[in-house]
DNA sequence: TTCAAGATTGTAATGATTACAATATAAAAT
DNA sequence: ATTTTATATTGTAATCATTACAATCTTGAA
């Protein structure tokens, strides 16, 4: 708490409660929430919270590269705090999205074809590993 | 165009000419155009083309896997015809797509930390070849 | 020729996101 | 501490891509 405060602090966004909060809960295991999904879970504890707020601030701290962002198939942004490279994967049948670390490493040259790359999306589709258990066709 | 006619028989897809103009568009060097950019630049010759039409046919031709989607940075999608593996690369300035053959051969393997992965999005963001060479910042 | 299935069309609805103006809060200056 | 000023928050309305839906048109089979 007092943590997050030094945190935003040193990356020069003024601290708030609703800042705080929405940083906080991107830190502590929930993984690749949605504007609405985040918004959602907070009213509970700040009942004025805007879902206006909600956006502004999520796009202030990727702005501030507190956080990130990435779409994967559908039409709707998702936001996480992980700073290690890492591939999205997520499953066709529960719609999980899981960080892959594994083999992140490929990829890793700044340029290809002439094109400076400074931005990477690796998006992976399929069934998972609970649902693959789950089910005959494994 | 009898050739289309075939491709779209082929794939169980009754031809129709508004499926057989939009299967063209594709194929003749527009490369990653959205639904509306498929619309605006058929209706000069379809005037009774309407912008549903065009949703239904680019969702058909998916589902037959004449052609593919995919989503980069913003909230668009966009239809290709490329049967290769490939990367998409957007160029922060320009806008331009392009397609990337090289490397595409890493992330292969068909299972990834025990998930089964069946479709990969790998999108590259930065400033293309063409802008790097009309800047100082090369 | 008739009929039925499927294709096309236009309009209205949806859902995520953004624009904007008003209010509230916090920081700076007196 | 009070005033002033800048910034943050909020609610409502607008935007934009896409989808739902119902009506009309085509087409292939009987």
């Amino acid at each position: 708490m007092e943590n997050l405060f030094r945190i935003l602090k040193k990356a020069n966004v003024p601290p708030s409660m609703q800042r705080i909060k929405i940083l906080e809960y991107l830190q502590t295991g929930h993984n690749h929430p949605t504007a609405d999904m985040i918004y959602q879970a907070l009213k509970g504890q700040m009942p004025t919270l805007s879902k206006t707020t909600v956006y502004n601030t999520l796009r202030i701290l990727v702005e501030h590269n507190l956080i990130s962002e990435f779409r994967m198939f559908e039409n709707e942004v998702r936001y996480e705090y992980d700073p290690l490279p890492h591939i999205h994967f997520k499953c066709d049948r529960c719609g999980a999205i899981y960080d892959l670390h594994t083999g992140a490493g490929m990829l890793e040259s700044g340029m290809i074809d002439g094109h400076r790359i400074t931005c990477r999306q690796i998006n992976l589709k399929g069934v998972c590993r609970a649902c693959l258990k789950g089910s005959a066709d494994a």
